[in-house]
DNA sequence: CGAACCGCTGACACGGAGTCAACGGCCGAC
DNA sequence: GTCGGCCGTTGACTCCGTGTCAGCGGTTCG
C-alpha cells in the first residue's frame, strides 16, 4: 500500500533526525558548538555527510532543532515544579531549583539553552523554527509569571514586585546568569576564589528569594 | 643607536597589536566572533594575512588580548563608581549602573566581555593571557566584595548577606545574566514581550537592591 | 516485467586556516 | 660607501570543512 510505505517513511524519517540530533547534542556538549563537523556528526550518527545536509541545511538549523526539544524538557520540569508548590514564591523558587536540577540531569541539553540564550536573536520572520523557539521561551515565561501572580494573591510575594511579566524576564536574567557563570566558571569560583559551586548557588537563591518574599 | 631603533621597533608592534585588536573588535562585534575570518580582521587593519598571524597565533588569543583590553576599561569605570557612592549599596548599585553604562557607551567592549563570561573555562597554566583574564576577573570581583563589606560595615547592607565574596560572585552572575539578556534577547522582550529595554533593566535593579539593603 | 520514484552517496568546487621559503628594507660594521 | 646580517613582510602552498550534484541502487506501482 502505498499510505502505508509513506507513513513508514515518514516513521524513518523522523528515526532518523532523531539521531541526528542526539549526535549533535552529544558532540556539541563536548567539544563546543563551533569545533563540531558535519563530519564528525555523521559519523556518530552512523549516516552519510550529504544525508545530515538533507535534513537540515545548515548547523544553525540543526542547533534549533536540537534546542527546541530540549526547550520541551525543561517545560516540563517547570510544570511540574509549579504544581507541586504550596505558595507562589515556593513555586517560583522551585523552577529555579528546576533549572538547577536540570543542570545536573541533562547537562547535554541545559548547555544547548544556556549556549542558545548566549546567541543574538536577530527578527523573528513567520513560523520558522527560530520563531518557535522564541515562542517556546514566551510560554516559560508565561509560567514564572503565572508563578509570581500566584505569589502576590496569596501573600507570599510582596506587591510591590513590579509587572510580574517583567518580574519574570529579570529572574530568567538572574537564573541564566547564575547558571552559566556556574557552569562556564566552575573552575575559577572553586579554585580562584575557594567558593565551592553548591555554596555559590545557594547563596543565589537565598538572595532572590528574600527580594521576593513579603514582610521583613 | 641600536636600543633607539630597537624601542621603535617595539612601538611599531605595539601599534601593529593595537591596529589588530581594534579592527578584529569591530569585527566581532559586526559579524559575530566566529564569522569574523583573518583575512577580513588583516584587510580591515591594512595588514596582509599571515603578517596577523605573527601577531596572534589564532583567533583565541587575539579575542583574549582584546578582552583584556576591554576588562581594563570596565575595571576603571568601577572604580570609579564605587568611589564616588555615598554608602556600601549604593557603591554596589553603582557598580552595576557602571556595567549598564559601560553596555551602551562601549557597545564593542561590552561584546567582547559577554562572550567571554559565555565560554567555557577549561584549566588556567601559568601566567598565559588566559590565566591574567581570570585575574583581572578576580580583581574586578574585589572590588565588588570591598562594596559588600563597606555596606555590611555602614549599615546599609543587612549582614546576614552571606559570605561577601560569594554575594559578589551571584551578584556578578545576575547583572550578567540581566545584560546578557538584554544584549542579545532585546527583540523578544521587547516585541513579544512589550516591556521596554528600559524597565527590565530598572525592575532588575530594584530586585537586587531590595535583596541586599537592610532594615525593611 | 518495466518505469518511475526516492533515499542515498562518491566526488567535486569553494573558501578559510595555518605554514613557509623568499624578498626587501633597515641598521650596524668595516 | 658598501657589504653582510637581521627582521618584518608576503605570495603561494597545503589541509580541511562546507555545501552541492549527478548518478547509483533498491523499492513501489502500473
Amino acid at each position: 500500500m502505498s499510505t502505508e510505505s509513506a507513513s513508514r517513511r515518514q516513521e524513518d524519517r523522523e528515526k532518523a533526525r532523531g539521531r541526528i540530533i542526539a549526535a549533535a547534542t552529544a558532540l556539541f556538549f563536548r567539544h563546543g558548538i563551533e569545533k563540531v563537523t558535519f563530519g564528525a556528526i555523521a559519523k556518530k550518527a552512523r549516516l552519510s555527510r550529504p544525508l545530515v545536509y538533507f535534513y537540515f541545511p545548515d548547523k544553525r538549523s540543526l542547533f534549533v532543532e536540537a534546542c527546541l526539544r530540549a526547550g520541551k524538557s525543561l517545560g516540563q520540569r517547570f510544570v511540574q515544579a509549579a504544581a507541586s508548590a504550596q505558595s507562589g514564591l515556593d513555586a517560583v523558587e522551585a523552577i529555579g531549583r528546576a533549572y538547577v536540577a536540570f543542570h545536573e540531569e541533562e547537562p547535554e541539553l541545559f548547555f544547548l539553552l544556556m549556549a542558545n540564550t548566549a546567541t543574538d536573536r536577530k527578527l523573528l520572520d513567520g513560523d520558522s523554527p527560530e520563531a518557535c523557539l522564541a515562542q517556546q521561551e514566551f510560554d516559560v515565561m508565561g509560567l514564572v509569571s503565572a508563578a509570581v501572580k500566584r505569589g502576590i494573591a496569596d501573600g507570599s510575594i510582596r506587591p510591590d514586585v513590579g509587572d510580574p511579566l517583567t518580574v519574570s524576564l529579570c529572574l530568567w536574567g538572574f537564573t541564566h546568569g547564575l547558571a552559566q557563570l556556574g557552569a562556564t566558571q566552575r573552575a575559577t569560583i572553586e579554585n580562584l576564589h575557594g567558593t565551592p559551586i553548591g555554596r555559590f548557588r545557594d547563596t543565589g537563591f537565598a538572595t532572590l528569594r528574600r527580594s521576593l518574599q513579603s514582610g521583613n
